[in-house]
DNA sequence: GTCAATTACGTTCTCCGTAAGGATG
DNA sequence: CATCCTTACGGAGAACGTAATTGAC
């Protein structure tokens, strides 16, 4: 029932129809004249009847070659348009990439790597969303998003993640602050000073509270959604912070000290998390290799 | 470049994507797992990617298997749509067949034929034009028919055109005329005999002008477009006429009497026209054959 | 007699099926 | 250890190219 056609005899039909000469199609489809008659043969019979009539001397449609004539043009085009959109996508000349990522690394690491993704492949749509881990960690499930960059959290066995690097903590304080003057703070250092803190949602207080879990630190009060607003009340002398590194440019700003923990340990492990048992575009999969390209010098 | 890809691909590729699984998607294929296992690689090879993520417990469409599935399926659907459609067409299930004849022809000899073609193959559109050879011919030329039914005349060698039946002449008179009592009729016997004339413009006419070369007749000065004018004017004893056997319907319907000429050469050639170096239609060949089965035996 | 499509025929190559291999849960 | 995709391999059939044949002008 299902007889078996290739693209092969539609332009062989097509050459001999335009050529209307079988020596001249068949050189145009690179094969020899007894071959090509074969592939028109064949083609003959599975539409079931003569598509061109031919003596020595003339070659011509037959009526029904007339009607398949049409139907092969498309038929071609359509194809040919199929596996051209495939090669377009394979070398990331369309396509799509949506990434999902902390405040931190959106404002500061992605946006130069996104850059560079555009300049090597302008043909693809790249998307950014900067969220909380929860609401990343969501738009992957949703589909609306590709690539989560975040922290570590809650029920990641969901997904499928990779540690891309980690982002050690620093101190920020002001430049007269008494810790200001150490090379390397231990938590305990803290013990009796005054604490802003990012909102309980942030990955950086969940990293931060870890640090402080067994320290005698004073609470300042302060309690915000924003990194920005966090460096604005440790300029006024109102508290100090504890703070990823990839966030730190937001204190240098304002001209604070950062001073790094003393433990290695303590540091915030970047993800890059993806749905499980799915493959990644081409789009995306240059997008993580850019990241990681990126990332890895950071952290060695 | 330009791979070769065959429907035999494509349908491999949407049975795996519906089963996600290789071996019942052999079975539904027909053919073994590892064959099946080539036929998606080389798609694979064709499209320059992966289309399946596969380890040995799921198969499931990659980002650009997905792109691929829309494509492939209407793909699929035009290949067979044009092979039906091709199908449709041979089986004469679907079709256009145009005629011209004369008129004598059109209205006697070929409704029965249309009717049968007709209930042979309902879904072919037939059209009849009843019209003078000129412009039969002409119709012809314009490819606003594919055959002509007509008697020779001049200038047949732009077209093909084959002897279908010859049409014997047949003098029509009151059944109190003198020649009605004859068996035969000889030219000769049309001597002094009022005649009425179709117009010159018919191919009756210039086939009885050939009949009457040698004979003193009168003319009647009837001079008529139409067979049923001559009926109406012989009736009223106005004259004989000369006429082919397939227009006697015309005078029996008076109850006249039609006597056949001697000559068995006298006759008018009914020829089936065609365009040159040009093949018929399947559903005009279709057509043709019914013709000459209904002719043929006309004539013997 | 020449040009061009078809047929004949031997070779090559692709495709297929069986059987073994290897990965995964 | 059972499932199932892949690799290996040998054989069958298709496709191809060269050469001979037929046919039309």
């Amino acid at each position: 029932m299902a007889t078996n056609i290739s693209t092969k005899l539609l332009y062989a039909f097509v050459a001999l129809k335009e050529t209307r000469h079988f020596t001249r199609a068949a050189e145009r489809c690179h094969t020899s004249q007894p071959a090509f008659s074969a592939m028109i043969r064949k083609l003959e019979e599975a539409a079931g009847t003569r598509l061109f009539e031919r003596d020595t001397r003339n070659v011509t449609l037959t009526p029904e070659g007339k009607l398949f004539s049409e139907v092969a043009r498309s038929l071609i085009a359509d194809t040919e348009a199929a596996f051209d959109d495939m090669a377009d996508y394979v070398a990331r000349r369309r396509g799509r990439v949506s990434i999902a990522a902390l405040p931190s690394l959106a404002a500061r690491a992605l946006p130069a790597i996104i850059a560079e993704y555009r300049r090597l492949y302008p043909g693809v749509a790249v998307s950014l969303h900067d969220a909380l881990s929860d609401q990343c960690l969501a738009l992957l499930r949703q589909r609306k998003a590709d690539l989560v960059l975040t922290a570590p959290g809650a029920n990641f066995n969901e997904f499928d993640s990779r540690v891309l690097g980690s982002d050690p903590f620093y101190l920020v304080c002001r430049r007269d602050h008494p810790l200001a003057k150490k090379r390397r703070i231990r938590p305990g250092d803290l013990a009796g000073h005054e604490i802003v803190h990012l909102a309980k949602s942030s990955s950086v207080r969940q990293y931060a509270d870890i640090l402080l879990r067994d320290v005698a630190a004073v609470h300042s009060g302060f309690e915000v959604e924003h990194l920005a607003t966090v460096a604005g009340l440790v300029e006024q002398g109102l508290g100090v912070s504890l703070v990823p590194q990839l966030t730190l440019f937001q204190f240098r700003l304002l001209d604070l000290a950062a001073i790094p923990l003393a433990s290695q340990e303590q540091t915030r492990p970047i993800l890059v998390v993806t749905r499980k048992d799915e493959t990644l575009s081409i789009a995306a999969q240059g997008m993580l290799e850019l990241i990681e390209k990126h990332v890895k010098p950071v952290e060695e």
